[in-house]
DNA sequence: TAGACTACGGAAAGCGCTTTCCAACACGTT
DNA sequence: AACGTGTTGGAAAGCGCTTTCCGTAGTCTA
């Protein structure tokens, strides 16, 4: 029925010139786009032939012929955190507009799988990658990215980080710190005074940076954050569960909790709720995760537009550019909801009310 | 300080030879791996002239001269939703423990885009392409899909799908009518007897099974549906709070709803409460997705294992197989949760109360 | 010491494309 | 009739690898 390409399997070039009668230089100019013309007449007859036999271009000796490729590529920790499959949802809004496809690696959170990836994007000869996921305190690790990322680009790709500005290269600088201290702001502004942040791992800058930037809002605003009302523990909903009753357990009382981000917030409030005191403890958390928007109470947090960084970041790195790395600030805008009622004060007075959509000021800086 | 390589900006194996002081074939033996042995001396020169250069394989240039890649493809309706993320998460999981990358495309609910997006993965020659998502009823589309994995499958890569078993290839088929099935019986066993489905967008099969199999178990129960009890919408959370909407605007009084997935249960929920009905009416989803895992009242659903089935999938497609296609049943398991506590009955009898995590017996057929 | 292997480096032939040359041909000028 | 000037098809030279095939040396047996 079909005259089965050679012996790997797929119809090549050279069989669809063979059964168009024409040469394989025809054939290629006339089925994958050249500057050189040909005559509709033979044109067609190629197509013609190509439909004939499903044939179906290889992408891969493409690439090697014209050195360069439709991939692009986006290194996350985890793709099941909402966090990265937002990011990760842009990036590949604007791949498609771009007619590029999306290699994406989870690294699992692991510093070495991140810089591995690189690598691979690298040998695949990525057009651009995109790294997605906080920096660690490693510098030592951040030292062999920027190696890898140095060497890629030198090979022709273009690489754009999402996070802090840690190394030479294109980054989106997420303002966590501001993002953290603009919330501790406004929530001291609701009254509260005593805090207990639950603060992610140790090494991670995004972490880090907003365990800073909410201590040194409270500072601001005369509030004391003892050291022991910080609690490290994992990134992810467990993790906030466990620091949440690491933190109960210190026998501190707390007003009001921070978790450096929604879905360790959300862990927290699960936490408090097992021990009835979800009333009587404020979460606030940081990220704005779509998927969490119908947690009760409502999550007061630092609201990301994640998707458009995925976008931005693909966007920023496709864009031709003249050499030297640039940094484009993002910054959250605080949303203040049910989860964070102020504290009753000793005459009414009205309180930050449940907001059902983002739209708190923004913050700078 | 480095010598670049050539026009193209990447160092070339030749560039490696040269500084080593050997012949193409003897560095491409001693850094890429082969059958035949090369002298350790000489492998070391080779691997230190790589090193000196930061020489990193050309992937595209290997997979050419070989005839096989290392890229799979994960085809997606949406990867921000937390049913394919999770999927996402599975194969990359196992594509890790292969040292496969993964290109994953978002189809963005569009069959077209799915066929399209299996097209580009065959020009990329991937190995082999997990589709995940529902098949719609829409004849034509499907057999497109079918012609295009069919050219994918001859040109030597594999497919498997994720979902209804509609066309002659390597497929998980999810039990979506049997889970909706037995959680209509469990349901009704709670007592409730009259229901509200908030089935999904008309065409989606998943969706379509879903409500088929629930209709199917209030039969069996001897609990009517009625034809105006049943609102199509959207796969999505909004969609979920639309249709509750409209369910309740047609003036049905329902003890308990379906929604036929999670995300549009969350919705409902929220679209409930709003009107200060979330301990009226009951409400139950499907899939169990993790995130949603802290929402308020607890969702009942049947949960699938969404990760595993993404797992599943890429090892089932890796693995060598004898030729005709495999059909492999993933069934869930009902989870009763608070969302539906069962109605009150006269005298007080024990209530389904709620699971904290997925315990239920396993649903078979 | 001949004969038979075995080990291992290099030349060169692919892999499936793109793109540069080159040649043939058709026109329009002068 | 001679001469540009475009067009357009084909041959062949890449692209950066892998792998076959060949040849030289060294090792082992009898």
């Amino acid at each position: 029925m079909r005259t089965m390409g050679a012996k790997r399997g797929a119809v090549t070039l050279e069989d669809v010139a063979r059964r168009a009668g024409v040469s394989l230089a025809t054939a290629s100019r006339a089925i994958n786009g050249s500057a050189r013309k040909v005559r509709p007449e033979i044109r067609e007859r190629v197509e013609q032939a190509a439909r004939d036999l499903d044939y179906a271009a290889n992408a891969q000796a493409q690439a090697v012929a014209r050195g360069r490729t439709d991939v692009v590529g986006l290194v996350v920790q985890d793709i099941e955190d909402p966090y990265f499959s937002s990011i990760a949802a842009g990036a590949m809004r604007v791949a498609e507009a771009n007619g590029l496809m999306v290699c994406i690696a989870s690294a699992g959170r692991r510093p070495d799988k991140e810089i591995e990836y690189v690598a691979a994007l690298r040998r695949m000869r990525a057009a651009a990658i995109v790294i997605a996921g906080s920096r660690t305190d490693d510098r030592d690790a951040l030292a062999r990215l920027g190696t890898e990322v140095d060497a890629f680009e030198r090979s022709g790709g273009r690489a754009v980080l999402i996070g802090q500005r840690r190394l030479p290269v294109d980054t989106l600088v997420v303002a966590n710190r501001s993002g953290a201290r603009d919330l501790a702001t406004r929530l001291t502004g609701l009254g509260y005074r005593s805090f207990g942040v639950l603060a992610g791992p140790r090494g991670l800058l995004t972490a880090v940076d907003r365990l800073a930037g909410f201590a040194e809002g409270l500072r601001k605003a005369g509030v004391a954050l003892s050291r022991d009302a910080v609690v490290h523990g994992e990134f992810t909903r467990d993790g906030g569960h466990a620091a949440m009753l690491e933190l109960l357990a210190r026998g501190r009382s707390v007003e009001c909790v921070f978790a450096v981000n929604d879905v360790m917030a959300v862990g927290a409030i699960a936490a408090l709720r097992t021990l009835g005191l979800e009333r009587t403890v404020a979460v606030a958390g940081f990220d704005d995760i779509t998927t969490l928007r119908d947690v009760i109470p409502a999550l007061t947090t630092v609201r990301l537009p994640l998707v458009e960084i995925g976008e931005t970041a693909l966007e920023m790195v496709l864009r031709e550019h003249s050499g030297r790395p640039r940094y484009q600030r993002i910054v959250g805008e605080v949303v203040l909801r049910e989860s964070t009622p102020g504290v009753r004060p000793a005459h009414p007075a009205p309180v930050g009310a449940a907001e059902p959509l983002p739209t708190g000021p923004a913050s700078s800086t």
